[in-house]
DNA sequence: GTGCCGATTTGTCCTGAATCAAACAGGGGT
DNA sequence: ACCCCTGTTTGATTCAGGACAAATCGGCAC
């Protein structure tokens, strides 16, 4: 066993705890170790998946920053979610054993994949583990829920406040500063995903500099007021 | 066994082709009734759960029709979706073991209790059920892949043309007509699930009888153009 | 039948975000 | 160091849908 081999497997991976194996005790971990078949690398704007592939494994991030988006053929383009380590994409295919949407890393990265097959066959075994993945696929149904309420009755400002405080708490959980972010994305695909234009995204930044809340150089965003943003998005929240 | 307890199983559901026993065969089938622990009839306007209630079940719509929606403290109501006769409710409690929306009958409604212990317990013996459960919860994320699409890129008419076609064919698929509906919800529900104002739903459909394309007397709705609707959801689809 | 009430339609005006346009970075490659 | 190209900012204008208001409709209780 040298040492790649060693590196892929969950037991060792430091990402465990928000990843495939949470919830699952020393000896359920060591059984799923074998889920990760193999590791991929994806390049920045290369896509990890596409709409219409056949679907047979899902993904798990160990590095990097991935969105997922539909395309029509009438040349709409929806961003349907920004993607970061320890998070799990491809659920979408199952229905119809092929994807159908695009994964897109955005910057250089690395998956984890997990063959359906095995998750399914192992799940049967291990309750914790299928649990797990009842949770992973609620999880994305509640969060898609959330966006569809920013979409369907936020204004401008209300829906970039969401979506920085969001970006924010998950970087955040991962260990990183809660105040202090790199955007992966350009303002299209921000404005793309909050259903805005990325003038007005790129507008909306603008003001929310003037009020103080956040600054901004390029793509570093820093929070200054975090109860600000908390209260545009919900203004009772904080009183 | 009396002929009511008769009833209460999936095998003699007349739903069973849409419902959760999909794609099981008929041993698997009769393993399956056992999952369905009781029936709840369920009068219009009434929640069959609320957001915060602990999840414990998954329900199956017998009959009837329902809404689901989140509701946030300042106010803000926000429909996800409309369930009817067949579809399974309740997938967004499993992450959190409490439920996060409201589900509320539209009509008078019966479903059948599904306690998600059971459904587990049984996924883990039938291959085939635990594949179906996760395609129902893979065929949520997706439908709402295609609401995010909806309200992040499409015009007030755009909307209500995805939505009626949406209604008319799910209602065909239970063997209605797909051409004739009548609309259980109303039109301030229709605005919040599309992300519009109730008078532009009104004058939307005002548009479409004006063009053509649609009768409508009160709730009910006689699509007359199904092409012409397509056409304005998707302008290339049809040529 | 009458009256009430919620749902719907329609009208008018207003506004937030889109559109169109132009200037302005900044980074990478040569 | 330079240029090019993509992404971003900012300005001016337009417009789809929202807000507000009023009229109409229909069902239901009495």
């Amino acid at each position: 066993m040298n040492s790649q081999s060693i590196k892929v497997a969950c037991s060792n991976c430091n990402l465990r705890e928000l990843c495939m194996p949470v919830g699952l005790n020393a000896e359920e971990l060591i059984r799923i170790d074998a889920l990760v078949g193999t590791r991929r690398k994806v390049k920045r704007g290369v896509a990890l998946f596409r709409h219409g592939e056949a679907f047979t494994s899902l993904y798990a991030i160990r590095t990097g920053f991935f969105k997922t988006c539909i395309a029509t053929e009438d040349g709409r383009d929806q961003v349907t979610g920004f993607q970061m380590a320890g998070e799990i994409m491809g659920l979408d295919g199952i229905v119809s054993d092929q994807h159908t949407c695009n994964a897109v890393a955005l910057e250089d990265a690395e998956v984890c994949v997990l063959p359906f097959d095995s998750i399914e066959e192992l799940s049967r075994e291990v309750k914790s583990l299928q649990h797990h993945v009842h949770k992973i696929m609620s999880r994305e149904i509640v969060r898609e829920h959330g966006v569809m309420l920013l979409l369907g009755s936020m204004r401008a400002d209300e829906r970039l406040a969401a979506f920085l405080l969001n970006l924010a708490q998950r970087l955040h959980a991962r260990g990183f500063s809660q105040s202090e972010l790199v955007l992966r994305m350009t303002r299209e695909e921000i404005g793309s995903y909050l259903g805005l234009k990325l003038e007005t995204v790129s507008r909306t930044f603008s003001k929310f500099v003037e009020e103080g809340m956040i600054e901004v150089k390029q793509r570093y965003i820093h929070i200054v007021n975090t109860d600000g943003l908390k209260r545009i998005v919900n203004p009772q929240a904080l009183v």
